[in-house]
DNA sequence: GGCGCTGATGTTATAACGTATCAAACATCT
DNA sequence: AGATGTTTGATACGTTATAACATCAGCGCC
């Protein structure tokens, strides 16, 4: 069984500063920083809460000092970008870089991935029928997860 | 064979319009106008570029003018609005109100509609087993589409 | 023929999201 | 030390979208 993602953010924080080195890239303060805002949310988060957040101990911080840091989460593949809410979360697997489906709570705004090579051979299949190549992307969908629909989803992030 | 849509664009408008009033609603000039600009264009278009556009007939025109007439057709089903670019497009065939997939060429913004029941049932079937439950919605795919994998894509909208 | 209701529009202002630009700091190599 | 490349700081700006409130047009009604 696969393990269970138990990691503390700490763990979570020096495996991806080796997964930048292994890529010749640093895990900087700002980066770090910013990821590990993400990994302790929730669900997803909006780059002006980044900001808020990070002005806190660092009251300089302005939009690129946020934005800059997810590009890079972003392009490491340690974070994904949800782009029908504005929003970001923290990669579940960064160690296996992947596309895939983005099940996007509307309630409390989690984001569970999942990916599934038969969906995506279909779509593919499909796009293919119109001369159309689909490009690697994540495919976003919302709904509400499991805790949501059974009434216990207080709002959260 | 399905028929081609080689409707004009005043056959189009005046089949919105019907289409509106069997819902008890109203395609008002304004609204005409935006959806004659979405029908027109060959690809998606973005709400401040509509606005540009209504502003030569009617330099009065502000942001919520374009706004709410697209809040409307997206309503009505006779646009859709896409997410991954914040643009939006008329929609393909809004007799028949369907949420599919949209192929987004990344080059030329032109989009194809469609719908695959086989593909829907399987992210639903996906989402069910994390208790997860989909919304109606449309799914944006982006990629290259046939004319622009081909070389003879010029950039358009 | 005026009254009140409702939906649509006008108008101003502002919120929310994102980028360009250029300079300064820092690291790394030789 | 000096050259080079990357990261950060800081200001300003561009883009996307909505809040709030006033006004207007149509329509049923008495």
């Amino acid at each position: 069984m696969p393990h269970a993602h138990t990691h503390s953010l700490e763990d979570n924080l020096s495996a991806a500063a080796q997964w930048c080195a292994k890529r010749g890239e640093k895990l900087t303060e700002q980066r770090r920083e910013v990821l590990a805002l993400l990994l302790s949310a929730p669900g997803s988060v909006k780059a002006y809460d980044l900001l808020a957040a990070i002005q806190k101990q660092k009251p300089t911080a302005a939009p690129p000092t946020v934005y800059r840091a997810l590009d890079f989460l972003v392009a490491a593949g340690l974070a994904h970008k949800l782009e029908s809410k504005n929003a970001f979360v923290a990669c579940c697997d960064f160690e296996h870089p992947h596309h895939g489906v983005m099940l996007i709570c509307n309630q409390c705004h989690t984001v569970k991935e999942l990916t599934d090579p038969v969906l995506e051979a279909r779509l593919a299949e499909d796009a293919k029928a119109w001369g159309f190549s689909v490009a690697p992307q994540d495919i976003e969908v919302k709904g509400l997860c499991a805790n949501c629909r059974h009434g216990d989803g207080e709002a959260q992030a």
